[in-house]
RNA sequence: GGCCCUGUAGCUCAACUGAAUAGAGCACUUGACUACGGAUCAAGAGGUUUUAGGUUUGAAUCCUAACAGGGUCACCA
């Protein structure tokens, strides 16, 4: 990574070092600066208050001794203050020089992607193939995309993959829902999307099983022999048997509506703008795992006990004891994720993956990977959890049963909707073709939705208002768009520009601010691909963008007085239009030229 | 009940992982268009960071306890 934050800082950072041996004959770590607070001069700040103690001298002399120095020392320092023992920096005209001379690179903060060497896996998305995407699914795929661009702009080559849950019971009520009331219904002759037709039965099935153990529970069974009982879900069970002997009907059945789930997500995939390198089956993977079980069984990593299935007893780590295989033989959910974690870095070049997994799966993945570190799998270690709140809504969780859910592509529809009226409002778009515009409300409504999920640490639990919606002013996708397409326009306006001489230019603190802002930006790109987090980048955009809408609207640009105030500021504008197009782009988010 | 996570302005979120007077947006009050695009900018009001202790020169941040909310404790996935 090219930081060019790290040889102003670090010049700073050793110049101090070498004070204080000087001065008061004391070696000391490198010192860590931080960024001064907005209410002070000054650019860089050091809290003298460790060495203050050991010295037994106040804060403010050690500050005053060691920042006299530093006007000497360091080419980088101009001039220094005090307040209650911080020592804030300013910088000298060279360092502005120095770090705007690092901005100018074609593709500033992204690093060229090293295909020689292992990739780093990540796994997003993960649906089941019985109802349609929601707004939790939103949040999965929009941060999955998302680290995953983050990942490849450090240079690290990314493989991204989604597992599909096709098979088990919740399937085959679907499948015998459409079978019992389908009528032969298809998405050609419904003119319904796949995985909504399929999700229609599911929620039928439901229904009717309802109904079926409101009437055994009326003729005195409990509630608890009323499940078992009802005739559905006996069909359903024996459906699930008999798609495990592999009976043809059945199979076909399942693959024909498993086909159509697939083109409706993939549909709604593409509206979200996110795509996948492979796809792994359960129907395929959940065989996976036994062998791994039997390495563990001889290696007495696990045991069996008497009925046949096969444990590991993980008290002495702090956690339960946890059954990796059924006394029937078959796998349970742990089996094939250990199976399906082994194949992925036998089918793969990989030294890293990542899960994308809801955070109510905390205990199953630390239990995962406990197990395969145990195992002895090298790898094991590099095995990350992205572990995502859930998203509530005002009166709580999200509830499938209660038809309290946000379906995935209403959502769509309904931000592309109310962006098309808001721009219809504001009438900016005079002359522009009907399908440019319709083009232009799905990047803004999308960028408004997905800036509004993933600005929020993903660690974190949100709530979700869809009475209120999105907004498109303030802190928000739309924003940072507008002032990209504002940008735009100078930049179209302004034609042809003049070579910036930044040597000997003085420099408005508006200008050094945004160019601070700017020069920060390959570090929080690291930051946040280390630490899967995309809030970081959101953050870090609108902070930009407010730095520098508050040089647009304070100083002149095109009509500067200085023909090198207006050379400087529109290539100042212009690389802010950059940094906020890629680090959108980071976000999934589009940056449009107009709107 | 055991274990895990989270409590910050009326609402939705920040806080460089221990620093200065806890910051933004929405909503509310007010000001700025003979314009480089007002989806903007400037200002005001709004807080005992759930509570009580502790560690530290310094705590929203670390420790302990209480309270509140959520998750999880299946031979479901």
């Amino acid at each position: 990574m090219n930081d060019p934050l790290k040889s102003v800082e670090g010049s700073i950072a050793s110049a101090i070092q070498s004070a204080v041996q000087a001065e008061f004959g004391i070696s000391i770590e490198l010192p860590v600066l931080q960024f001064t607070r907005r209410e002070f001069s000054g650019t860089y700040t050091w809290v003298s208050f460790g060495l203050a103690k050991t010295v037994g001298i106040p804060p403010d002399d050690v500050g005053q001794i060691i920042g006299k120095q530093l006007i000497d020392s360091c080419q980088f320092v101009k001039n220094f203050n005090i307040v209650k023992g911080f020592l804030n920096v300013e910088l000298a005209d060279e360092a502005w020089v120095n770090l705007w001379n690092a901005l100018q690179v074609d593709s500033y903060g992204v690093s060229p992607v090293r295909e020689d060497e292992p990739a780093s896996m990540v796994e997003y998305s993960s649906p089941n193939t019985n109802k349609p995407l929601h707004l939790g699914h939103v949040r999965n795929n929009l941060l999955g995309h998302s680290v995953s661009e983050l990942i490849r702009a450090t240079g690290k080559k990314v493989i991204k993959v989604q597992i599909i849950n096709d098979r088990g019971i919740h399937i085959c009520k679907s499948m015998l829902a459409w079978k019992k009331f389908g009528a032969g219904e298809t998405p050609e002759s419904s003119g319904k999307k796949g995985d909504h037709l399929v999700g229609k039965y599911y929620v039928a099935f439901d229904r009717a099983y309802r109904e079926e153990m409101a009437a055994l529970v009326a003729t005195g069974r409990t509630e608890e022999q009323a499940k078992a009982e009802a005739p559905l879900m006996r069909e359903a069970q024996e459906m699930l048997r008999l798609w495990e002997e592999g009976d043809t009907a059945v199979m076909n059945l399942w693959r024909t509506m498993n086909q159509w789930v697939y083109a409706g997500f993939e549909a709604t995939y593409r509206r979200l703008g996110v795509s996948f390198d492979k796809n792994y089956y359960e129907s395929e993977t959940y065989v996976l795992g036994k062998q791994d079980v039997e390495r563990g069984l001889e290696l007495g990593v696990f045991y069996r006990k008497d009925d046949g299935s096969v444990w590991i007893d993980l008290r002495p780590d702090g956690l339960d004891e946890k059954v990796v295989l059924r006394s029937d033989g078959t796998s349970v959910y742990m089996t094939q994720d250990l199976g399906t974690a082994v194949q992925r870095f036998l089918d793969f070049n990989i030294d890293g993956l990542t899960y994308v997994v809801g955070n109510e799966q905390d205990y199953h993945f630390k239990v995962l990977f406990l197990i395969l570190k145990k195992l002895g799998y090298s790898w094991a270690h590099q095995l990350v959890h992205l572990s995502y709140g859930m998203v509530d809504l005002p009166n709580g969780r999200m509830k499938s049963r209660e038809g309290s859910v946000v379906d995935a592509d209403d959502l769509l529809s309904e931000m592309e909707t109310t962006a098309a009226q808001l721009s219809e409002e504001l009438g900016k778009l005079e002359g522009m073709p009907e399908a440019d515009k319709a083009a232009l409300y799905r990047t803004l409504g999308h960028g408004a939705l997905k800036y509004f999920i993933l600005k929020v640490d993903p660690t974190k639990r949100m709530v979700f208002n869809p009475e209120e919606s999105v907004d498109f002013n303030g802190n928000t996708g739309p924003f940072l768009q507008y002032t990209h397409a504002r940008i735009a326009s100078l930049l179209r306006k302004a034609g042809e520009r003049q070579p910036v001489a930044a040597a000997g230019y003085a420099w408005d603190p508006r200008e050094t601010e945004v160019v601070f802002q700017l020069a920060q930006f390959p570090r929080t790109v690291q930051q946040a691909a280390d630490a899967r987090n995309p809030a970081a980048v959101a953050n870090y955009v609108y902070e930009l963008v407010k730095s520098f809408n508050g040089l647009y609207q304070n100083l002149s640009i095109l009509n500067a007085d200085q023909p090198e105030q207006v050379a400087l500021r529109l290539a100042l504008a212009e690389r802010v239009g950059y940094v906020v197009r890629t680090g959108l782009g980071f976000l999934g988010i589009t940056a449009p030229d107009r709107m």
